[in-house]
DNA sequence: GGGGATATGTCAGTGATGTTGACATATCCC
DNA sequence: GGGATATGTCAACATCACTGACATATCCCC
């Protein structure tokens, strides 16, 4: 037996659960501040920070890229932008070439001092990830969630794991 | 014919791959700016930020949260929680009470009100992953980049790709 | 019951990163 | 030659983090 309500057929693309996916949004939470803290601790000795890893990560992986290109992939202004590659600039860890077509550009190129810090931050992040995904066994959500709990410090795990887990104290 | 360098065992626990993993470094920085982008466009019509809304999360998850326990959580300084968690209360959305056992405890609890923003902004980011979710197969790496492509806005994904896959223009 | 430890609140100053708005310069292209 | 484009820069401001110092209330032990 089941109400009208209970019976209408699902939209194709609702994309709503029943329940919300609390444990999934947490995990995302911390794995991700577990992801950039990593290179924070090595980029706090160079006098940089995340923004600075953020565009030296991105020349790296696209020499000879655009102002204009990176702009749209960081989605900041020109202002915020221009404060942190001038000091990579200034720092010899990127340089800058004129367009070869378009002598408006500024061409942007990793120094191999800024590769070479691009390469160190790049696998302390894969580290973390390779790790992550051994210990993932993987099939659909359980297995997401799973991923995503192992990007986490193992030593804060747990502790993630209790506080999320309260489900069962209001009585469901 | 190997060489005796290539020969070597590796470790039980490297984790570190022969080839850094920039597609899902790259992928997990997308997927987290959409992940946290959704919500800030709510935040804002409430004069609220980034910082509100993970207090206001975790409250609503845990009421009778101390604040310690939220600093614990969240990994702040009392400082800068005390700044938006004041916020949170001279606006209606949390609420406090003396401890039951300890009454120097703050215990924290989710107004009518907080409780129905949190559910709201926490419905917003399941619908992202439940989304996510649907379009995974899952299986090992290749699932969890899958997944995690599946987090980035659809329309800003192939953009994401494209950036992501110059490997093949080094001559590798 | 006095006193040190603990939980929380608050003031003041600073830093990193983002924003808007306005304007300058160099180059391109019609 | 002149408008559009790519970039650089100055100034002011917002958010959210930090450190350091100190205040208050409560707990708990000797």
């Amino acid at each position: 037996m089941q109400t009208a309500l209970e019976m209408r057929s699902k939209p194709v693309a609702d994309h709503t659960p029943d329940r919300p996916l609390y444990d999934l949004i947490e995990l995302f939470f911390f794995a991700y501040r577990d992801f950039v803290g990593d290179p924070d601790r090595i980029l706090e000795q160079y006098g940089f920070g995340r923004a600075h890893h953020r565009v030296l990560h991105f020349v790296d992986r696209n020499p000879g890229l655009t102002i204009a290109a990176l702009l749209d992939i960081l989605r900041i202004t020109k202002q915020s932008l221009n404060r942190v590659l001038k000091e990579l600039l200034e720092k010899g860890y990127v340089e800058q070439r004129a367009g070869l077509t378009d002598r408006r550009q500024r061409l942007l190129y990793p120094t191999p001092r800024g590769k070479a810090l691009a390469v160190d931050l790049a696998r302390l992040q894969t580290q973390r990830i390779a790790r992550a995904l051994e210990e993932t066994g993987l099939d659909a959500e359980a297995a997401a969630k799973r991923f995503l709990a192992a990007m986490i410090e193992p030593a804060e795990r747990p502790t993630v794991a209790r506080l999320s887990h309260h489900d069962d104290e209001d009585g469901a």
